[in-house]
Formats: structure tokens, sequence, C-alpha cells
DNA sequence: ATGGCTTCGTCACGAAGA
């Protein structure tokens, strides 16, 4: 089972490009952030033609995600849990059903929490202590589960070329990278990590200052998975060469195949 | 050396992103 995580930075604009990717890569499972849309404006049906059940959580404008699966999705769960004020859809859970074994998703899109310090910097944090809270609970299960998405952290040096313009960012700051360790520390695995200890594997790179010609990215978008789902995986990859096609997003999908 | 863009919503530009 291929599951796949893409920031597709608003579905309007990238509904063609996204249907060349999922026409090509055929994840079984695509996770979407920022959607960029209210529920009934996403155009379900083009996806729907190519075999995806289509759950979505957007609101308008800004954030939003989605999960697409070709396989049967079940106890669908919107929005993360903990603050019942927060009113941004960057959190949407659901179990697919494969041949053998069930696998609990989480899709995610992380607070940016630019500028820092500053009100938007403390959402950031508090929803991380969030996140970890949900994870712990899902952990307790003892079942595959994981959580992909676009975490808005760069989580060491090596994961931006040129760590140097991040120090103050609210994507590297230390409070960030450490409550990023903080949950990765309680059990699971950061899925690129286990298997490419290479610096240079970037996901991300800014529409401006020719960042793309530059290879001047960062790696923000990752996959944890819990032991369960670890011990599942076969191989994972990020799809690099949809950034360079027409009207890209940002971000590019990063995917994990597992044994399901 | 520096700055360079793209999206959405609503209607020419502001806000947000990272």
């Amino acid at each position: 089972m291929k599951v796949a995580s893409f920031n597709i930075n608003g579905i309007k604009a990238r509904l063609p490009a996204l249907l060349d990717w999922l026409k090509e890569a055929e994840p079984d499972v695509a996770i979407l952030q920022e959607i960029k849309s209210v529920d009934e404006g996403f155009p379900r049906d083009p996806i729907e033609e190519l075999g995806y059940q289509v759950e979505t959580h957007g609101q308008k404008s800004f954030n939003g995600v989605a999960l697409l699966s070709k396989l049967p999705l079940e106890d669908v769960r919107r929005g993360l849990p903990g603050d019942e004020t927060d009113e941004q859809a960057r959190w949407i859970e659901a179990t697919v059903v494969g041949e053998h074994k069930a696998l609990r998703i989480c899709g995610l899109y992380l607070p940016n929490g630019n500028p820092a310090p500053g009100p938007k910097y403390d959402y950031k944090l508090a929803w991380m202590a969030r996140q970890k809270a949900r994870a712990k609970e899902l952990l307790e299960q003892e079942e595959p589960f994981l959580m992909a998405g676009d975490y808005n952290v760069i989580p060491q040096d090596e994961d931006a070329k040129r760590p140097e313009a991040w120090t103050t960012d609210a994507l590297a700051l230390p409070q960030s990278r450490a409550a990023f360790r903080d949950l990765v520390n309680l059990g699971f695995t950061e899925a690129f990590r286990a298997r490419n200890t290479a610096p240079g594997h970037y996901t991300f790179w800014d529409y401006q200052a020719g960042a793309w010609n530059r290879d001047d990215g960062i790696r923000i978008d990752h996959f944890l998975l819990s032991p369960e789902a670890a011990d599942l995986m076969q191989d994972c990859g990020i799809d690099k060469g949809v950034r360079g096609r027409e009207k890209p997003s940002d971000h590019v999908p990063i995917w994990v195949e597992f044994a399901l």
C-alpha cells in the first residue's frame, strides 16, 4: 500500500497538476494539505473518477486538509482535539482498511508560526502540544498508524540548503525543533531519515528568488510512523520532479510504501 | 549583493505563506 502526502497550495489552482500526479504515482492513499477551499467547493468528481474516496476538512481561503483513498476509509475524524475554539482546518484522521490489516492515518498541516516570537508562534507550539497528546492516545492502541503532512519544521541543519538563513525562523527555531523531537521521541520513526541520512533532500522550494533553480530548498514535509507501521515500511521517497513542472505547488509529494 | 512569487477573495490589492 502506497501512502503519499502533498501540500498542493490551493486545489483550484492545482487540479490539473494533482490529477497528473495521481495518475502516474498511483498512491492508494493521498493526504493533501492547503486545499484552500470549503468542502462544497472541492472538485470531488474528477478525483472520484480516478477511483478515490474523497474526505475533506476545508475552510474558506486558507488551510484545509483532505484524504483521498482507493481503499475504504472508516471512522473519519476532522479537527485536532484539545481546543474547541480552534477554527483552523489542519487535521483529519481516518482508518484505511487493507487486505490484511488496517492503518490509521492522520493528515496534518502544522501552523507556520511566523513571525516568532508572537501569537502565531504561540499557536504553533500549542498546536504541537495538542498533536503530541493525540499521538500518545493513538500510540496506546499499539496498531499501525502514521501522521503525515506539512509539519512546517526543518528538523536539523542538513534539512536546509542554507541553514543559516533560517536560524530565527519559526520553522527552525530551537523550540520548534525540540517540539518535533519530543513528538518523534514518543516512539515514532521519521520515515525518510530512517532510510536516508544524506543532506540535500528537500520537499519545499520558495516561489521567490529562483529557489528551485538554485535547489535552495528545505525538508518540512514528513511521515511519522508508529512502531507497528514502521515494521511494515518497505520504501519511501520524495517526488522531487513534480516541482519542475507547469504551474507547480511550492511543495512536492512524499510517499511511503507499506507491506499492507 | 540583492531581490526576484503565488494563491485566494473579491474586484486592484491586501493577506498569507515559508
